[in-house]
Order: C-alpha cells, then structure tokens, then sequence
DNA sequence: TGTACATCAGTGAACGCGCGTTCACTGATGTAC
DNA sequence: TGTACATCAGTGAACGCGCGTTCACTGATGTAC
C-alpha cells in the first residue's frame, strides 16, 4: 500500500496561508511572519520549500488562483441545446464570480512589475492567462453563428470582449468599494447583459 | 505684482516623482528614497508637504489621476448630430486611453486595502471614483432613446456596463502582457464594439 | 530485537539591510525700526 | 541704509523597526546488520 496523505503537506499548508493572506490583508502586508504564523510554521520552514518569498508568491499565483479555462472550453466545444441567452448569461454568471475571485489579486500584482511580469511569463508557459476566457468565448460564438444561431455578420470577438470586459469590471468595481455588495444582484445583471449583447441597442 | 510661479512648486514636484513611479516601479518598490531622488529633494523634504508616505500616496491618487467625469459629462449633455456609432466609438477611444493610464496605479492599490479604502473614501467624498464613466455613460444613452435614436425597450445600464467593460479589460490586458501593444489598433477595436453594441449579436 | 548511523522536516535565534521617520541644523528671505 | 531678529524651506545624519533570510540545531523516522 502506498503511503496515504491523510493531511495536508506542509507545502500547501504555507501556499494556502499566503493565498488567505494575500486576498485578506493584500499583498504588501502578506510577510514570511504573517504566513509562517497563519501556516503553523517558523518562517524557516518556508525556505525549506521555496528558495525566496518571491518564489512563494509565484507558486501561490500558479497554483492557487482558480482555472476559468476548462469551463469556457466546456461551452466552446459544445453549444449544447439551451437558448443561445441561456448560455451566455450562465457564462456571464461564471465569470463574474470567476473574476470576483480573483481578481483582488491579479491587481495588486501591479503593484510590483517584477512579480507581475514573472506570473505573466509562467501562465505563458503554462498555455493559460487572462485573455484565454476571451478567446474561448469568442470561439463559442463563431460555433453559434456556424450554428446559425447568430447573426452572420456578428463579431465574436467584439462580443466576446464585451461580455467579459463587463463582468471583469463589475468585479473591480465590487471589490473597489470595499466588499460592499452591488446593488444589482448578479443573476439579473448576467440575463441583462447578456440580452442587451444579443438584442443590440441600436 | 503678486509673486510669480516661475517653476513648479516643491510639492508638486514631489507629487509628480511619486506618480512617475508608481507608474513605472510600481507602488511597492516606490519607496521615499527614490521618491526624494527623482524629485532632487532629500527625504526629510517630504515630510514638510505630507505627514506620511500613505497621505502622500493619497494626495497622487486625488491629483493626478486622470479625470475622465467631465468628458463623459459633455457627451451625457449633449447628444450632437453625429451618429450614435460615432458617439460610442469616440467614447470608447477615450475610455481606452483613459483605463490605459490610469489602470496600474488603480490596480496597485488592491495590494494594500488600508490604502484602497482610504482611496475609495477619498474619491466619495469628493464625488468622483470608477463608477461615475460608467453612470454617465448610462445618462447619455437615456438622453438617446428619448431622442429616439435607439430602441425604447434598450438596457442604458446594461449598455454601459458592457462598453465601458471591454475598455477597461482591454487596459487591463494590455499592462498585462508587459506593455506589449495589443494587436488590434485601438480605432478598429472601438469601432468594433460600438458596432457589435449597437446592433447585437442575435 | 538492539545498536549505530543517516536523513530530513522543522525550529529558535540571530543576522544585516533598507525602510519610513525624526532631529537639530543651515542659510536664504522677510520685517521692524 | 544698517542692524537684529523671525520665519521657514530644505538638509545630513541618525534612529529604531520589521523585513527577508540564514544558521546551527533537534528530534523523529528509516535503514543496515
């Protein structure tokens, strides 16, 4: 019988605390003293795991912020049997609570260029990164408009950068006022959208 | 004769250095003594014109953020006699350019809540924060389907949160990627979603 | 089973450094008479 | 105009603190014979 995990390694332990940490209290104040105390640890026992505070970081960024990639491919590659508004308000619905998520911390990476453009190069590698959600919707709607279920002349990557730019802003705007709930509840905020991006206001 | 003001007073100076790196360095790395340095000041000269390094950060973000209200207040007064794509496209054009330079500092400030929350105050108070492009843009669209130049039964809100979204991811993007230009020249993207907004993708 | 040794996750305490901040000061400018 | 004093923007040098990091270590677990 192989050895069993019956907890949680040390390793995620720390990675988890950072993340907590990093969404709570932010990423300037998140120090090794904050992790290793939110952890169970000495601060030591995190440089038994990663060779910097930085490194922490990045693997925090790699490991922990949440994949939105698999469920848009999901959509993309099958367009399913619901009305086309059915679908892209359940997609706005995803993705705003998707960048609610995280969002808070793909900011405050900004604050510090160095790591951003680290992260930025690891996700590269990695095949994922913030404009996939966009490039997956936008192929979603070509595979509707093959489907003959939009408009011909429609632009899917128009489209697609519209409906995602609104949820991405609706969570900046959210956790800008400081947690304060919108006053819109998500749900009619995703059929509106998603309404007002089938029907056109023109 | 009242005495001139042949040069930039000292503080503006100082406010001008911390803005230039908190644009460039970024907000964690902008520290007083770079602060000092690209001002030509010492370090103890910033604590004549500010308490502390965070109201200095505070008064950067009420100076010399971009106004972007009395722009989209023009547009939500007026309707002109150019064509409604022609206004959206416009709108959107500064929106990007505005997004674009102000985004980082904006982003970075979710590294440090205390500071956003400060900020977010700060912005009540004086009537202004990132929700009033979107408030304004709402109005002007009001102004135009009473003008029936768009359907009665149109979404402002929805409108707005979509057009204003896209221009804001895309800045978003964009600083992302390291500041590597996106491949879609600007004019074509605010062409293409003023469009794609107008006349829906259904 | 017992003994000797190796490995290795995790620690307590210390390290040096750079940070934000303060202090006593200087020297230029203004003001009173 | 000259002298004495006040004001005040800006400085050089130092301060203490908290940061990220390292070090010699401990004690539990595994392995050889």
């Amino acid at each position: 019988m192989p050895t069993e995990k019956p907890t949680r390694s040390t390793r995620d332990r720390i990675l988890d605390a950072a993340h907590a940490l990093m969404r709570t209290i932010g990423l300037a104040r998140t120090t090794t003293k904050e992790i290793a105390r939110a952890a169970g640890f000495s601060e030591a026992a995190l440089y038994k795991h990663f060779s910097s505070k930085e490194e922490l970081f990045v693997q925090v960024l790699e490991e922990r912020l949440p994949p939105l990639g698999p469920l848009l491919n999901e959509l993309g590659a099958d367009p399913g049997d619901r009305s086309v508004h059915a679908n892209l308000a359940e997609i706005a619905t995803r993705a705003a609570l998707f960048y609610e998520s995280s969002f808070p911390i793909a900011a405050s990476l900004y604050a510090d260029p160095t790591l951003l453009r680290r992260h930025h190069r690891a996700t590269q590698a990695l095949g994922t990164g913030p404009r996939k959600p966009v490039e997956a919707l936008a192929r979603y709607l070509r595979a509707e408009r093959e489907a003959g279920r939009i408009r011909p002349g429609a632009d899917p990557d128009a489209a697609a950068a519209l409906l995602l730019g609104a949820c991405a802003q609706r969570a900046f705007l959210y956790d800008f006022q400081g947690g304060e709930r919108p006053e819109q509840p998500l749900d009619d905020f995703a059929s509106a959208v998603a309404r007002t991006l089938l029907e056109g206001v023109g």
